[in-house]
DNA sequence: CTCCTTCATAAGTAGACGCTTATATTGAAC
DNA sequence: GTTCAATATAAGCGTCTACTTATGAAGGAG
């Protein structure tokens, strides 16, 4: 049952995965913590009009991209945010954090260190302000 | 020439922006600075055959993604990244950090305005490290 | 073993998306 | 003015993508 979990560890197609709206919202759903498949089905269909092999499709593109995990327990399939994913996301974008928040950043490394002594390994860091930006950009002018 | 530039200030299809390899090497191309968009084409077709419309059109989807912003000089068109579309994405991803990071984004506020006042308004902010992470997500185990 | 539940895969299709060539628009230079 | 340089838009087209229905495979219950 189910095909082998051979998934290559790294996380291509990160971006191209968030792409899509439905994908977006699976990744919400599962932000509270771990759904089984069918949860996530009828979440889903509680919004929109979408067939179970469509969500299933989906959660393969998620799972291929790292940013979903999934485990079996009896024949149900339960799946998580895997941060991998996630990771990779927030890496490419740190390449466009204005230059200030270089330091600020070593800051964090700092604490992170110390709180990854107290077990929590390798998590992400990841914050963000909704708001419109002035003309702050490292460009300068 | 060039189209009015009536962008709704909002960030919609930032993802699906992000979703393309050419649009992503854009703002990577983007990143050190200011670039125009003759600069951007040129760069782009030493390393990929692409033609100049295809790139104009890329640039098109970023702009109304708040990607990018541009601003006329002569006969020129001198793309930046915008900071709108990344902090949206921020913003999302910010959704999915673990628990303990919330007291780390407080304190980053509050340094946040200390800077504020040194003027540099709103900027994103944003940190990630790359490797797979570990058991430490919300969702517990 | 049989049946039901849960989930994945297969095959086919409509539409979205990105590319190309051709052309229009605008500013600068002569 | 005419001409050149820089960039955007238009039209057309192949391909990739997400959806559907139908089916398969595996575990649990009786």
């Amino acid at each position: 049952m189910f095909g082998a979990p051979d998934e290559p560890a790294t996380a291509p197609r990160v971006f191209e995965a968030l792409g899509d709206p439905v994908r977006r919202r699976l990744l919400e759903l599962l932000a509270p913590g771990e759904q089984a498949a069918g949860a996530l089905v009828t979440a889903l269909q509680a919004e929109t009009r979408i067939s179970q092999p469509a969500v299933s499709q989906h959660l393969r593109v998620l799972r291929e991209a790292c940013l979903v995990r999934v485990h079996a327990e009896g024949t149900r399939r339960l799946y998580r945010v895997d941060d991998a994913g996630l990771d990779a996301v927030a890496s490419w974008l740190a390449r466009f954090s204005d230059a200030f928040a270089q330091p600020l950043d070593a800051l964090e490394t700092e604490l992170a260190r110390g709180r990854r002594d107290r077990r929590r390994v390798d998590a992400a860091r990841v914050s963000g302000r909704a708001r419109a930006a002035g003309p702050g950009r490292a460009s300068g002018a």
